[in-house]
DNA sequence: AGACTATTCCAGCAGTCGGTGTAATAGTGT
DNA sequence: ACACTATTACACCGACTGCTGGAATAGTCT
């Protein structure tokens, strides 16, 4: 049986000003939790951050052009790409001598763009609660 | 040619029901993606995403109850809800000698349910990408 | 007060992370 | 072949993480 449906989420008003419910049946499995930890994992960095977010706004971008979006060494940026490709986030394409990434896993962009919206408003949000 | 027209609206494949629409003018600073890893830091470890689902199921819970639900030792756990308790995330509650945490911050489990639905359904969005 | 329980504090330590610098690899152009 | 560029592989290392075990703290009960 699949999570979804032994989560119930009762309004959703938007990503933004939250006002989420949760209710489930059963804790969280040692598998799903480290499952969810390597999701979270990979975007606790705030080089890949900012690399996901450029590869967000355009097809695709070489190393180079990443490792000066971000002001950093090629060879930390190559670092932090192969570990977001190792997991199927990106993928490459080789033109001549430079290999363009591009965004593969759009739910990624989901999470942060959600955590995003939070950053956003978080402390409004605080302010309502309790 | 300003970026935006690039983007335009990306659909994400709905995932938790929830479309999200990804319009960013220009990369995400330093600052915020600083902001964006201590969020996911704090979700990147299995013990603190077992407690936080415990957590909200139901309205609070003791050190010692935690601690036996995710079958660690009350330090561990102890250290964790510490780690969740500076950045606001639970609070507590004094009641004879034992201490009992709730969840205070929603919107980490907003992220936390929509992680969890992307971990059910990542098998079939991969498959439909690209 | 003394024994007991629940929780926290703290030092220690193995494991991981994320960068640097150097060298290797792969492609281009003369 | 040679020089050159883009990228990657690798060893290194300083910082952080997350657990453990022992001790300290705070409350209960007799």
């Amino acid at each position: 049986m699949p999570i979804k449906s032994k989560l119930k989420v009762k309004n959703v008003r938007t990503c933004c000003s939250v006002h989420v419910t949760l209710v489930e049946q059963e804790p969280i499995t040692s598998d799903q939790a480290a499952a969810m930890e390597n999701r979270f994992k990979i975007l606790a960095n705030e080089t890949r951050l900012r690399l996901l977010h450029n590869l967000a706004r355009v097809e695709e971008m070489c190393v180079c052009d990443l490792a000066a979006a971000v002001e950093m060494t090629p060879q930390a940026i190559s670092n932090q790409l192969q570990r977001l490709s190792d997991r199927g986030i990106v993928a490459t394409r080789r033109s001549g001598n430079m290999i363009y990434y591009r965004l593969v896993d759009q739910c990624i962009i989901g999470l942060l763009q959600k955590a995003l919206c939070l950053l956003d408003d978080s402390a409004t949000v605080r302010k309502d609660q309790q």
